[in-house]
Order: C-alpha cells, then sequence, then structure tokens
DNA sequence: TGCCAATCGGAATGAAACGGTCCGATTAGC
DNA sequence: GCTAATCGGACCGTTTCATTCCGATTGGCA
C-alpha cells in the first residue's frame, strides 16, 4: 500500500509540466532543476510515462516532451499505473494472473474486489489538473 | 500498490478466524488446513496479526490465537497495516520519516494527502465481519 | 552537405525488502 | 517429572527496486 518512489517522482514531475504553457518543450533536464528530482531520475521516469503515453516525446537536439493529454484529463490512477502497471491489491485481480493456489475456493475475493474497486476510485477521482494547483 | 503476499494470507486468514465461533481455540496449523495456506507462512502471519494487536496468542500444549476484538470492530486497514506497517502512499505523509530532499517546496504533497485519506478511508470502511460473509 | 551538440532510450550494477523455512522457547496435560 | 504440542524469533535465497551510465537518434549550424 505505498508507492515506489518512481511512481513518487513521476506524480511531481507531471505536476511540474502540468503547471507550463501547452505545447511548451519540456526536456528532462529543465525538469529536474524546476523540481529538484534528480536529473537521470528524472530521465526514467519522463520516459515510462512517455512509454505509457501520457507523454509524447521527440527526440534528437531541441526535442523533448509534452503532455500527450489535457491536464483535466489525466488521474492520479493514470501516472500511478504507468511507473507501477494495473492498480490491483492482489494477483487473483489482475484478470490475467492466476498463480494464486486458493484460486477457486477462495472466499473473500469478491469482498476484496469491492475493496479494490474503492480504491482505485479515490485515485481516479483526482485530476493532474488538481495536483498541479499552486496549494 | 498492491499488497504484499503476506498481507494477503492475512486476510484469508483472518476471514477463516472470524467465521469461527467466538474463543474457540485457533492454531495455526488448524487454520492452515481450512484455508489452504502453507503452515509455515500461517505461522508468521497470525504471529505479527498477534504482534498487532488483533489476535491474542497462548503459547504451549492447547494454546492458540482468538481474536482479540469483534469481527466488526476490526478493519480490513487494521490488518494490512499489522503486516505493511501505516498506510501512507508517500514518506512525506507518514509524520515520523522525513527522508525527501523536496520536502518544503513540495507542491503537491497536500494535495496527496486528500488522496491518501481517502485510499485509507476505503480500506477502514470494509470490516472483517463483511469479509467473513459466506459470499 | 557534413559536423556537432543536445536529448531520448535501454542496459547494467548494487542495494534493500520480501517470501519462505527452520529451529529453539514455552506451557498444558498426563 | 516427562512428553507433546504450539508459539516466537532468527536465518537465507530470491526477487524487485532504485540508481547510474553509456549508446542511438535527431535537429541546428557552419
Amino acid at each position: 500500500m505505498r508507492l515506489t518512489s518512481l511512481a513518487d517522482y513521476a506524480v511531481v514531475v507531471m505536476a511540474a509540466a502540468a503547471r507550463r504553457p501547452d505545447g511548451a518543450r519540456l526536456s528532462a533536464g529543465l525538469i529536474a532543476e524546476e523540481t529538484g528530482v534528480p536529473l537521470p531520475t528524472a530521465q526514467k521516469v519522463m520516459g515510462r510515462l512517455a512509454a505509457a503515453g501520457l507523454l509524447v516525446s521527440a527526440r534528437g537536439a531541441g526535442g523533448g516532451f509534452r503532455l500527450a493529454r489535457a491536464a483535466g484529463a489525466i488521474s492520479l490512477a493514470d501516472i500511478i499505473e504507468a511507473l507501477e502497471g494495473p492498480i490491483a491489491m492482489t494477483n487473483c485481480i489482475q484478470g490475467s494472473i492466476h498463480d494464486c493456489a486458493l484460486e477457486g475456493s477462495c472466499r473473500v475475493k469478491p469482498h476484496l474486489n469491492i475493496a479494490n474497486d474503492a480504491v482505485r476510485g479515490a485515485l481516479q477521482g483526482v485530476s493532474l489538473a488538481t495536483l498541479a494547483e499552486a496549494k
């Protein structure tokens, strides 16, 4: 129930990016300097955010990143999933994984499903636009 | 945002314990057999649950565990915290830890605080009595 | 048109936490 | 007083995470 530090950094990075005017050039170096996140770490985080489709990247000199969607259309859940994978409290909730020996006879799974939806809903309800607000 | 497998087992174990009549003897072996959780793992999980005050333990022959409180007074959040420590998405939310270089100038922390409370609330709203229901 | 500098992308390394197992300490019952 | 059953804590292999570094790519300029 704890964020990995990379996901934590991703939230800070995305909030900084959202505060910039639309279409502005966002190099990893610029964001690193503005947020205080170490440059190599910012590079890795922004790379993963781009791979997940939250940022659009441009290579080469003069390249950089920009938000793929409006800040209001990106949720905290999206950012976390970009770095950590699907938000699923247990493996049995994530449809594609079936490595639990108890599955089939497990009597708590239906209830965990409800709890998981509640958690996920709480994270989806927070938009990047909100996170980027002054305070 | 994923439960460790020990916390996952803890939920299964506690649900099985709650289905037993109050005051019944609950040895780790019995619970392991009933739930399908490997015995050594059940021992470790129940030991930690006892250390956290959710179970009361009795040593020696004829010993075992019992619920420390009524099932309705134990929440999913309690069980998770017993195995994983405080529910805090980031270190800066957990009051006693201050190892984030950005702290003080961080502009997203107030918003994360709100999100964290929402997640924690969702988990506190699920009681062990609910988890123990037939389905 | 060729070179240079800036920037992203993926691989490698070291550390920390997790999961699982085993053995010793304790206690009721005979 | 002895035996058996049960909890409690220590140990180790494995995996994941966090961080760093170097190569691939591309626009700009002479």
